[in-house]
DNA sequence: CCACCAAATCTACACCGTGTCGATTTTCAA
DNA sequence: TTGAAAATCGACACGGTGTAGATTTGGTGG
């Protein structure tokens, strides 16, 4: 019944203003949830053993968030607030070819920095409704920049099965999908050739002016 | 592959011999199970409706089944049993171009026909190891017959990030995404668009040879 | 026909994780 | 300093999974 996430305002429970004390032990679980994200899985982890590595109780975790589901819909909108800085700043190359390597490298960077946290989202987006809203948010974000892109390279815009959005779309769910299974197969130069494979799809599919030297 | 969970052996709780009365029973939860999995989904449903459903109690069931998890993994192999066919059937056009349109088509097929299981089996690969196994098998064995279509069309095959093994693996992770996601948003046309959108996107990779006219 | 053995099923229970409740302590500003 | 809100805790109820042991069913060889 909590409802942490989106209606705060009159919940009774959750605190309004923005003290220091409270606001720490939030990040301390949002941390100890990202650490056993990484280490445990999200089964593996327990709210019990989050509130423990908190340094508190589980009754007072559930002060902070409203359930577990919610504790890790906050780590992810925490990560994706940081990646939407990185996906707007991207699209800029001069050339339509650039624009996309530039993405795609800059995709794998957060894949690098934030892969834990990522892959949970990919996971848990069927099971919790808030994460879903905040990954997809990602994806559209990087597909609606691309799809910028496309347009430029010469890409239709008009709608319909082969326009440039719906062709920047499956791309874009082509990149999440292989960089998730780089990231779970968990090889080190996974990423790196997981990159080239889709800069080298991307300027294919982006026809002539898209293509690479 | 028939054989539900392949570690029975020495198990002692499962039969060995294969009469009738128990294999009934056996597809009777399955079926029940896909049922439930279509219109409560995975969380919804539990092992007693799931018995119930079957006419059995619970305990019943683990006569049969060692876990949930293991009635849904037996779902899914019961599933990708069926997907094999189709797809070993695949890439038999006489142009790449006609190979792509009919893998692509084949594959919207089975996403109409077996939408519910090939979805469940996406969502719970992350957590069930022996559907992980069964889904990949599916889709490796799509990226094999498509990885010779994308060779006969000129995709070279040496090794690298930018070989035709690789080039398709990225290609069918995108096709998986692209219906998933289409299922998912249970629109009617939704899945015919996608499959258009995809025919294109893999004509353009596939290079020259491989373009719709 | 019956006695037996394995298949098949049931009732009851133990365990674990989540989420809730009411009471208690801490903090801090009036 | 005192009172209210913030923060924390111990204990409990609930639901779902998996297990144990006893019991019934069903077919087969004597």
């Amino acid at each position: 019944m909590s409802d942490t996430t989106q209606d705060a305002g009159t919940d009774g429970r959750r605190r309004r203003t923005a003290p220091t004390k409270g606001d720490l032990r939030e990040r301390a679980i949002l941390d100890a949830a990202e650490q056993q994200l990484a280490s445990a899985g999200y089964e593996g982890m327990t709210v019990a053993t989050i509130a423990q590595a908190a340094g508190i109780t589980r009754a007072a975790l559930y002060f902070y968030f409203g359930s577990k589901h919610d504790v890790v819909a906050a780590l992810v909108e925490r990560t994706v607030t940081a990646l939407r800085a990185e996906i707007d700043a991207a699209g800029d190359g001069a050339t339509p070819g650039q624009a996309v390597r530039d993405g795609v490298e800059r995709t794998a960077r957060m894949w690098r920095e934030h892969g834990t946290v990522m892959r949970a989202a990919v996971e848990l987006s069927p099971a919790v409704p808030a994460i879903d809203r905040a990954w997809r948010s990602a994806v559209v974000a990087l597909a609606d920049t691309m799809r910028g892109v496309a347009e430029r390279a010469g890409v239709p815009a008009g709608p319909g099965p082969r326009d440039a959005a719906a062709v920047t779309a499956a791309l874009v769910w082509m990149t999440e999908r292989v960089f998730y299974q780089a990231v779970v197969a968990g090889a080190g130069p996974a990423l790196d050739d997981a990159a080239a494979t889709l800069t080298h799809v991307w300027s294919s599919a982006l026809g002539p002016d898209g293509r690479e030297p």
